[in-house]
DNA sequence: GCGGGTGCTTGATCTTGGTCAAGTGATGAC
DNA sequence: GTCATCACTTGACCAAGATCAAGCACCCGC
């Protein structure tokens, strides 16, 4: 009865809790692609032609294209990304390469901004959403602001897993040097600082890390005890 | 025949473009609220119970309560606030200080989560002003990650102004020091880089820069022509 | 008027993290 | 196999910008 790609769309945050109609408006124009580590999917600067959904693989964000590059954020399945320029028609502001072999769907750009002026449910989602994304932003704004090396890594590390104490081993979300350039750090400082954080328990295995002890990674983050 | 609170939505960008009968639903919840300059509007931490559309006067959005404070962004009149922690009814991360004296719209949270529901009008454009606020926070990270202080203060005086060439002069969005936040350097530092910003064309005269030619400041952060 | 608070500037010094350079180890082409 | 490439590490050095400390100018209350 259904669409066969409705069980796709389903494994998406965005789309997971639209009804019925609304999926199968947009299984009707949605389209699985495969991609392959180290590709990219799209340049800054090009028009959105799509709005790239992740079922499976993840890709980085990255931002100027020359020889300064800056990661902005790694997305993984499930998640969405570039639905501003999708949604604005304006052209992307960054590159996206991917980490891994993976596969998305693409949503056509032009027939998402007809659907959104239409359909509360997808409209309303959406919504959320962005606002989710710009949360997850606001937060990195701040934390480079007001935080140095080290406690940007510790926080990366916590953020990374969902135990807030004993072990935990997880695999980096792309290459260290993405890693670094996403802290707003060097890859040199970023290899130097976790050397440093070996004493309280990190310990680097090709792109994985294995934490002893995450609350030692958070007690370097929390505001020490203070007086007052 | 129209609601007296109408006009005021008009006035602000989320909600001009809205069809009648969405603007009267919103006219309906909505208040107008005054405000005076350095009065906080509302507290990092706390659970949104309005969004904030400002009609007259501006405020700061600011990360961190304690020592560390960070400006994340400047908004004035015809801008709203927010609208991501309205939306998902989740706690503010920062806090917004008013800058001047002014008055602004407040839509309840819950009216407005209700809404966005059931008026796709309303939702699709609640997505689209996300998204404009969702690249420039995009913008915000790479000018952070990939530019110097002088490139950023350059390129802060370019976004003031509409204008790219000739003589122009505006009024800082806020106190120096928030401005220095806002761009990622301490204040001491933002000091220097004026004075030397006076070489190309840039004198500061309180809280009023004077720029005697805007092309001479884009000069400075475009790259210079590579060969190639 | 005076005194105190505050924002801004300026100078001197220090530190963080960036830059440059060399070296290692893994991978892949041939 | 050899050689090149590339990610990463390590070390030595450097510089941008932070921090610390005055000093100035302005404003407001008294």
């Amino acid at each position: 009865m259904t669409h066969p790609r409705v069980p796709y769309l389903k494994k998406v945050a965005l789309f997971a809790d639209l009804p019925e109609p609304s999926l199968l408006r947009l299984a009707e124009v949605a389209g699985l692609q495969r991609f392959s580590a180290q590709s990219y999917l799209f340049r800054q600067g090009e028009e959105p032609d799509f709005l790239y959904s992740f079922v499976e693989g993840g890709i980085v964000l990255v931002a100027g294209s020359g020889e300064k590059e800056a990661v902005v954020e790694f997305f993984g399945p499930g998640e969405s990304v570039l639905l501003a320029a999708a949604l604005l028609g304006l052209p992307y502001l960054v590159n996206a390469r991917a980490t891994t072999d993976g596969q998305a769907l693409l949503i056509p750009a032009a027939k998402l901004r007809k659907l959104i002026d239409e359909d509360v449910a997808l409209a309303a989602q959406c919504a959320r959403t962005l606002s989710r994304h710009w949360r997850v932003l606001i937060s990195q704004i701040k934390e480079i602001k007001t935080h140095s090396a080290l406690e940007r890594v510790a926080n990366f590390i916590i953020a990374q897993t969902k135990k807030t104490k004993g072990a935990v081993s997880f695999a980096l979300p792309g290459m260290k040097k993405e890693v670094a350039t996403r802290l707003g750090i060097t890859p040199e400082t970023l290899s130097r600082t976790l050397r440093s954080l070996k004493k309280y328990g990190v310990d680097a295995e090709g792109d994985t890390l294995h934490i002893s002890a995450i609350e030692r990674i958070a007690s370097l983050v929390e505001t020490p005890p203070e007086a007052t």
